[in-house]
DNA sequence: TCCTAAGCGAGACGGTACGTCTTGTCTTCCA
DNA sequence: TGGAAGACAAGACGTACCGTCTCGCTTAGGA
């Protein structure tokens, strides 16, 4: 029982990922309509219809190959660990992040991305969580899905702070402060005699 | 020369903030439109843009209430040390959270509000920055928005946790959780012996 | 390489017509809105401006009908004659009228119809002049449109004149005294001895 | 029991007038608005509604003057004549028409004034009729009403046709034509031999 | 190699919300 | 008391986008 996808409907895919990806690093998410992207791609506004429900649908679709690729990256690098607790480890997200730069600034600023922004900070958080369960990790006396979210939500802040900043230090010196902050606190991290 | 306002201009913005506040707690921000908003008012649609030119804008200006409240709180308590120095001062934010749980439940995880999302943490990544020059901290080698920011994103990701897990500890845990998480890292806030 | 219209288009603008059509006898021209015309014609308002571009636009292409239908009725029986030089040339125009008493009464009644009014006559003096060339009719001293003028304004009259006293008399008693009006005066026409 | 006409509402309604008067000279009577008119009578719009109920009852309130002097100057001269028994006569109708240009103009040809438009040709024809009895016309066979809206008709047309085309000849010339084209007919008044 | 089911373009249409415009009413305040 | 100022309800406007549908044409891939 063979699923004998037609060529055709790859290729219309394709162009419908391709064309949204453009369009969102041009402007507003919001101000993109079905119409603007199959213009771009080059199809009948009711092929849309075909492939996907809606702009949402079109979009998670076309992120997903990117966010699999880091996570099959990080995965492939962990080895037991929790996932701040190398900072080598997370070098390879800053990089990811930089590469993608353009893609990454848009996801995590623009207003109308909001429901990818929070996903980003739960997918991360289940992530170490996954990670942290696997290393066997205690730690009492704070839930482990604490100390995931925790996690996640200052390596949000920090790669959006990056970004932000036009990425004034390299990834290792990211990943470096992103391991201090969060394993010895910020009283270590900012060294000795601040405060 | 007084400004001398109107004060049915004053009641028909209220409605419309009410209006707006109780729809967003009933359903999806997206779908409610500005006909939703203006009939539940009690007004005439053409009237909604006598004063606001979208949603969002009385959106916002509704809101702002409500932080205006919590920033004014939270101001009135700091004497001089960085936000996140001391517990009790980080328990008002949660206790606060607490209070208005609907509220912030919504405003942190539904959809169309992601714009109010990143605002957030840059809000927040704002205030402790003001607050830590202010304490004049010093922050070296980190440059003291970094540090801002890695807090601005854990409190927001602790509070997103505390929320969708039904608020399981108390504020008081919370915030001394978020100090020690934040101050002395995760190794110590995990107690000692573990990883 | 033919037009290709769509028969749905057709339909559409078939229903438009009459709705508009029933519409003007049942109430004041501009009491109507397109709303009510749409509803009339079971169509969604939107598709009402997929045709045209306002209420005028639709009146006058369904309009053009009635009227095209008449001046081919006139044409046919034109023989190098100018248009009210034979009384039983006009009597088909009375009796045309007489045939849609309805849409005459409201068209040239009607408040919000002027400019249907004003082109009529306008219509009918260029009618008359085209005639007049045709049948070479030499008009000195007086311009021939100014003839056409006079008998187009006394034609629109009389017929006003009759619909409004609710025709008390035939279409050729009503032609032969337009045709003793215009030709011979209204000393011949009202008899000898008279004045 | 005086009616004591404070003389800021007269003030006042001179100035709607000569506002709506001064628009329609120079752009389309249904795209002026309340509004626009207030707005040059420098009066605020809610004014206006004290005095007037609609643009056309101020309108119609604002052209009354010109054609009661009009007619007061036509009856003082009619002296037991049919209006149209003397070119003299109809030359006053002519100069008047002349010196009032631009408001015939305006009036006659304008789409949005169709109402007056018809109800001039019913004025003139009332008029008509009026001194038709008056002068003891015997109309036999024809009745007196229809005599009266052909000329009526006529010389509304003859009208209309002399300002479009920029009155080429004199009000006498109008006039004279006028009173062949009425009393001799057609034939008589082109000339001998035409035809 | 033909043929048949699918993909797709074209575009009409119903539906919904938009933001704007004008009207008419009302209230408050000033001269 | 007449008018200015302006808030508001009401409702039509023309536009934009959506999702669905129907109609043909083209073409891929199994017979």
């Amino acid at each position: 029982m063979k699923k004998k996808i037609d060529r055709r409907v790859l290729r219309t895919r394709r162009q419908l990922s391709e064309a949204i990806l453009a369009l969102i690093l041009e402007r507003s998410y919001e101000s993109i309509t079905i119409q603007d992207i199959t213009e771009r791609a080059d199809l009948n506004r009711a092929t849309f219809y075909l492939h996907y429900g809606s702009k949402e649908e079109l979009l998670v679709d076309s992120l997903e190959t990117h966010f699999d690729e880091l996570v099959q990256l990080l995965e492939a690098e962990a080895n037991g660990e929790p996932p701040w607790g190398n900072p080598l480890h997370m070098q390879r997200v800053f990089e990811y992040v930089a590469e993608n730069q353009a893609l990454f600034r848009t996801v995590l600023s623009q207003q109308g991305l909001g429901y990818v922004t929070s996903s980003v900070i739960r997918y991360i958080a289940a992530y170490n969580e996954r990670q942290m369960v696997l290393a066997q990790v205690k730690t009492d006396p704070l839930p482990a899905s604490m100390i995931s979210w925790h996690v996640a939500g200052s390596l949000f802040a920090l790669i959006s702070w990056w970004l932000e900043n036009n990425m004034p230090y390299s990834p290792e010196f990211m990943a470096r402060s992103l391991f201090q902050l969060c394993t010895v606190g910020t009283y270590s991290a900012m060294g000795e005699g601040s405060q």
